[in-house]
DNA sequence: CGTTCTTTTGAGACAGCTCAATTTACGTGG
DNA sequence: CCACGTAAATTGAGCTGTCTCAAAAGAACG
């Protein structure tokens, strides 16, 4: 199996590893299939393994009991799937689906604590990964509590082009399967203030979205209403 | 200096440490005190230390450009005032303010990762601690964006109340300074709003609250409005 | 070319914010 | 111990951003 390492070597859980700790970490992992919309694990459920992405994209969000979904965080290569729950034993605060058909690197909870015993550089990387989370989690709360919709929008969009952007003709296309309710879901809010917010943004030139597609056209626009410097 | 070890004993932090090892650790520490009111760190400043509290109250929060603070989280004693930006090297993602004389443990920043290599447990009782802190966050995104004011801010008294609660004749006292500006600060709603509900709450009998303080009469039913079970 | 899912758009409702004005509680100094 | 000053809390009135619900139009896919 050839491994896709010169991802694995930009992969955070791995950065300034030994090249000779990192084969024998990678040594002991398994490859795990997702195909598109599965589901791949459950909130409040227990997990038992550390998966890795390599491929694809996982949506990882939480339930509410009257139905909602709050979308936490989009996974790609690189990032982790699930994390927490392997370090900590505990069960996972979220649920995990494949957006796309999705590869993953695995390891047994117990192996994999074992490996951070044998190399501390796991478990420091695995501080830094969290303490990534921690901060995005903060913003957030703070968004949510002093700024309105169209910004709160603006904001994830530029956190998505950031983290999945292409650049092409038109601008940064977000290469993700997104609705408008996904965006709701990003940013809380409605999938009708969502899918306003965005047509008014077309009109302006800003972006240019279609059926769970959107490009933006000018980031610089973009940046102007999420930092409130346009007045 | 008489160690408060009873409460050292609890903290997260040394979780499972051997006597012996804890003592090793406690005895890099320098004790640091803070008066009430007296600003500990600020967003955005590097801070070289790690910081555990031992004994006082101290505010986490966030101040967005145009002034509004966000308050994350009240710290006591035994948990950490100041952890990812001693375990990461990074600055401060919060401010932290003493809301009453504060007493606490500090750690350089590298003299503690040269202790994580040494004692591995504490690393890993540091990724629970993130752990925790994660969650948190989680489940206030998914408030913030699901629920309304009033449940809202029926659960911020409840996670104070858990933490910070003291048992009295009139019923559960939340032993903390608590303005109703503070309170719509962990909320995210405006003082006026928090003000009324806490007067309504106090016609029900569910709370009764004065000038900075709360105490909850009826935790029950305080319970039945976080988790709509009336209707 | 009908079915299904996404997106758009309209109209109305309302939760919660804003701002202003009192009232109440506390601490301090005379 | 009282009077005063200050900060917290309450309350009213009006406004509005955003949600809700309904309906229709557009896009994809067999």
């Amino acid at each position: 199996m050839p491994l896709p390492s010169q991802l694995l070597l930009q992969a955070s859980l791995f950065r300034g590893l030994p090249e000779q700790d990192r084969q024998a970490v990678l040594a002991q992992a398994r490859v795990r299939d997702f195909a598109a919309g599965q589901f791949i694990v459950h909130q409040d459920e227990l997990v038992g393994e550390l998966l890795l992405a390599t491929r694809g994209r996982v949506r990882l969000y939480q339930l509410t009991p009257d139905g909602h979904q709050v979308i936490l965080h989009i996974a790609g290569p690189g990032e982790a799937i699930v994390l927490l729950p392997a370090l900590t034993g505990e069960q996972s605060s979220v649920s995990a689906q494949a957006v796309e058909a999705t590869s993953a690197l695995a390891w047994d909870e117990a192996d994999f604590r074992a490996l951070m015993r044998r190399f501390p550089g796991l478990g420091f990387n695995a501080i830094a990964i969290l303490g990534e989370h921690i901060r995005l989690y903060q913003d957030r709360i703070r968004e949510l509590t002093t700024e309105r919709v169209e910004r709160r929008l603006a904001r994830t969009l530029l956190r998505l082009a950031k983290q999945l952007g292409v650049r092409t003709a038109q601008g940064v296309l977000i290469d993700l399967p997104l609705s408008r309710q996904h965006l709701a879901e990003m940013s809380g809010t409605t999938l009708y203030s969502a899918s306003r917010i965005l047509r008014a943004w077309e009109e302006h030139g800003i972006v240019s979205s279609g059926r769970e597609r959107v490009t933006i056209r000018s980031p610089h626009k973009l940046v102007a209403i999420a930092e409130d410097l346009q007045r």
